[in-house]
RNA sequence: GCGCCCGUAGCUCAGCUUGGAUAGAGCGUCGGACUUCUAAUCCGGAUGUCGCAGGUUCGAGUCCUGCCGGGCGCGCCA
């Protein structure tokens, strides 16, 4: 938020070194200095100066007698009170009073707003929540839903254009098996309410999935029953396939009431979807696209003897197996998933006009999305290399891997359940004096809100081991952790009976509170590093040290009964508005009590 | 066999993209702080061969190579 002073602090350091004769490095680099208390930014460019110099010099000693000379040298800049050399260092630091005013005041009159980006000029297409229909939304669709809603909101803040997609995956051998057995065992049956229907056909999944996976040791007529099984709803997926009007309807009417269920969900997790894309709406597009990459010599058509195929390391001329080879088609002329992403790129790419693509989908499909950016490539698409595919790690059981297949999966609306009852709980011990209404609407805010953050506060390339404690945390790293700042900022300014227009911060601050400006003046600088980095992380780990900051704060510093009310109100109301728009971009409601 | 990811405190994890100031949090543990803006909080203590070995560099948790351990994937599942 100072890039103009900062640069012209490096103007200066620059005419500085020039001055006596000490060559340095073209990028001088700023970080925040790592002091409490002091806010400024520094810079270990005499480290760089010293080793310019070569010899067997001391560099450690030399750089610092750089550090001074310059320190000494320079013409400092308006925006900073003094610049000093510290253990070889170039540190300087702001002009407290002037930039405490210009950060709160800038935070207070952009609001909502504070941080956001300039305009890009460039379209961002970030797809997530491709849940399969016909299963249920389970934990591990959430990490998926909450990761690829935070980046979306993150590069939409950032200053993209953002358009969210969802593409469901609505057919396959594992669908049809879910139809198979609802017509076979449970026609005409539908349970009331949206979830417990939607979870109905989970179980009838797993138990038909039961019914056709062979067993150890099992009879002469259990292996034929299977058989048949088996035999049955692949003549469906046949069926299907060759648009049986009766099997197209049950299709399509069990497929709405797992779509109803994910809506819902969706609705929940504030992920407002532009475009859905269907697998099934694929299939047609993808057999078109095989056949012109076969007429352009880029898959090889072996049917009917064998599958349509890449060979991506041969095209790219590589001698070790890296993209290996990706097959298209079946032998019998069914598409593949790899023929249907390809066909949805196109799509993205022609339809929607995007120049970044994003694929949030977990890290087992690493390879399948380097084959399908380096086929786009090959085939002459340029935002192939502006695609990317938000890899994470799955979320596991103790005991081991979810599978809605076999029936083993911690549902989230389960987890909702749970989050809430335990929220409510602790709210008739803390704040009994909330209406019954209040503590609804706090605990699916601050119950969803610890779920969703435990879910993003984790590297996504780490793999998440459930634990219903760990994901349902209320304290220390946590999102209620970070809500209750937002709480007891709101409950300052509820007490202060409004905010003043406007106040100087000429006094001498107290530590905690130029940290908290400091803290306050990084935010926009946080966002953009997270969205160009497609790293929600950063932002959960911000919003934290933020809350941290506040809390402590807080607790240092009197606001409504000192000398420095005036000032102190308005820097609180900047705090609250940061925390908000930080725990917007993570998906996680801000609540003005709890 | 090949490819990708992970290995940091008792446990769970930040920090690695852009090498630099005593390696940070949370949980747990020990000790303190509620007549004072909500204690879902704060303050302080203890706890580390940053998987191992080399290399590059003035400087490596961060970059490079090899190895070890774990996970995932590798032509007709998605």
């Amino acid at each position: 938020m100072f890039d103009a002073e900062i640069l012209k602090l490096t103007v200066s350091l620059r005419e500085a070194l020039d001055r006596v004769h000490i060559p340095y490095p073209q990028e001088i680099q700023w970080n925040p200095t790592p002091f409490r208390g002091r806010w400024g930014v520094g810079t270990a460019i005499a480290f760089q100066a010293a080793a310019l110099e070569g010899k067997e010099a001391d560099v450690q000693m030399r750089a610092q007698e750089i550090a001074e000379l310059a320190a000494r040298e320079i013409d400092s800049p308006a925006a900073f009170e003094l610049v000093q050399a510290e253990k070889a260092y170039i540190n300087a630091y702001f002009d407290i009073p002037k930039y405490a005013a210009r950060v709160v005041d800038t935070v207070l009159q952009q609001k909502e707003d504070f941080g956001r980006g300039a305009p890009k000029g460039e379209r961002v297409m970030v797809e997530y929540a491709q849940p399969n229909t016909h299963h249920s939304f389970h934990i591990g669709h959430a990490r998926n839903t909450v990761l690829g809603e935070s980046l979306a909101r993150l590069v939409e803040f950032a200053g993209f254009e953002t358009v969210r997609a969802s593409y469901p995956g609505d057919i396959g051998l594992g669908v049809i098996t879910c139809v198979w057995a609802y017509q076979k065992f449970h026609y005409g049956q539908e349970p009331e309410g949206v979830h417990e229907r939607g979870q109905w056909l989970a179980r009838i999944y797993h138990e038909a999935s039961t019914l056709v996976t062979p067993k150890e040791d099992e009879t002469r007529e259990e292996r034929e029953l299977r058989e048949q099984y088996d035999a049955e709803r692949r003549e469906m997926f046949r069926l299907w396939d060759s648009k049986d009007p009766e099997i197209r309807e049950l299709w399509l009417k069990t497929r709405e009431w797992s779509l109803d269920e994910l809506y819902d969900i969706l609705g929940m997790l504030g992920a407002e979807i532009d475009v859905y894309f269907f697998e099934s709406e694929m299939d047609e597009p993808a057999k078109e696209i095989v056949e012109e990459l076969i007429a352009l010599g880029i898959a090889e058509d072996e049917r009917p003897s064998g599958p349509v195929f890449v060979k991506i390391d041969e095209k790219l001329g590589l001698d070790r197996d890296k993209y290996r080879t990706s097959v298209l088609l079946r032998q019998d002329g069914t598409t593949l998933y790899s023929a249907k992403d390809l066909a949805l790129a196109k799509r993205k790419f022609d339809t929607y006009d995007v120049d970044r693509s994003v694929y949030v989908v977990d890290v087992r499909q690493s390879l399948h999305f380097d084959q399908v950016f380096k086929i786009l490539e090959l085939w002459g698409f340029e935002q192939a290399k502006k695609s990317h595919h938000l890899s994470y790690g799955f979320v596991t059981l103790p005991g081991g891997m979810m599978s809605s297949r076999m029936g083993n999966v911690v549902l989230f609306m389960d987890v909702v359940a749970e989050a809430q009852r335990r929220v409510l709980d602790i709210i008739a011990e803390k704040n009994p004096s909330l209406s019954e209404d209040e503590r609804a609407v706090v605990a699916r805010q601050v119950g969803l809100g610890a779920l969703n953050y435990a879910l993003i506060s984790v590297d996504n390339t780490k793999e998440i081991v459930f634990d219903w404690d760990k994901a349902l945390s209320f304290e220390g790293q946590s999102a209620p952790y970070i809500q209750n700042a937002h709480v007891r900022a709101n409950s300052i300014l509820r007490k202060s009976e409004g905010v003043p227009d406007e106040a100087s911060f000429d006094y001498e601050l107290l530590e905690m509170e130029s940290e908290l400006i400091e803290r306050i003046s990084q935010f926009p600088e946080v966002v953009q590093r997270a969205a160009t980095e497609y790293k929600p992380l950063h932002m959960s780990n911000y919003a934290f040290e933020l809350a941290r900051t506040f809390h402590a704060f807080y607790h240092a510093v009197p606001v409504l009964r000192s000398e420095e009310r005036e000032a102190r109100i308005r820097l609180t109301a900047a705090a609250k508005q940061t925390l908000a728009n930080s725990l917007r971009l993570l998906d996680v409601e801000a609540p003005d009590r709890m």
